[in-house]
DNA sequence: TTACGATCTGTAGCGGTTACAGGAGCAAGG
DNA sequence: CCTTGCTCCTGTAACCGCTACAGATCGTAA
């Protein structure tokens, strides 16, 4: 159960899409296993490892951390209800995360919008932006 | 014009809401410039420099980089349209910048919320959101 | 004086890469 | 066989915006 067709770590990266320099990242950060070495010890990554790194790279693209990514990749893979209930709610509390953070940044943005719809060029005297900026209270983000 | 009732680090950062470790990582990157010192060797701020951390505070809780603050803090006051064209310009990109991060969430925020409505407890016998991480091609966002 | 708080400096860590420098493996061409 | 040129190796530092130490010093009140 081991014909592997091993990949350097260039093809791997192609393969998959992932940085080389973020593959190895990823293997410092024990988010991958060691992979086997060639004898002049070259990375060989077989069809498993790139799989692996496309679950990454999609995770990370979902924007899911690291920590995250690894609770994922632990669970077990035939695992019954739990491990799937697990997969749900770690995606669901990042899911309210994202929220969130869509939230905040529409909150930037209306303050943002305000400020520039406030200054027309060569109108005031005094900058409306660099006044807001400086008011004491900032009330654009809590 | 300096009659400065001085405030020790700890006043100004409770006067400001700037950290104390923030205030003097903002003098140690150029930020703000290195205020007066104490017989003992202990920052003192005045007024000016007060205003200065609270116009930082405002455009960090607003999400400006401090590159851009540096450019914002370095526009002259009472300087005529220029400056204030240039404060627009910068407002404007990073409302730009703004809104396409809340346009990347939005994706983001789709494609978990189809992947946690996929996931009924117990009813399939593979995860589908594992499943759908373990799919090669990341339609999730670009 | 003694104790305690506030402040000082310098350094390291976070997350998630990316970018080097300086060496070594490896295949193809001469 | 030897060179050329590519890929790969390790280790380290940079990015951003802080935050958190450790160990020393200052300043003040009891």
């Amino acid at each position: 159960m081991s014909a592997h067709r091993d990949m350097t770590i260039g093809e791997a990266s192609a393969a998959t899409g992932v940085n080389i320099e973020t593959i190895r990242y990823y293997e410092r950060a024990g988010l991958i296993a060691p992979p086997v070495r060639s004898g002049g010890g070259r990375r060989l990554y077989g069809h498993e490892q790139a799989s692996q790194l496309r679950f990454i790279r999609n995770c990370r693209s979902l924007g899911f951390k690291m920590e995250d990514i690894r609770a994922l990749m632990s669970l077990p893979q035939n695992g019954g209800g739990a491990a799937e209930a697990e997969a749900r709610a770690l995606t669901a509390r990042h899911l309210s995360e994202v929220r969130a953070k869509i939230a905040e940044l529409k909150k930037l943005e209306a303050a943002l919008k305000t400020m520039v719809s406030a200054c027309k060029p060569g109108e005031q005297s005094t900058c409306p932006i660099v006044a807001a900026l400086a008011a004491p209270g900032s009330n654009a983000a809590q």
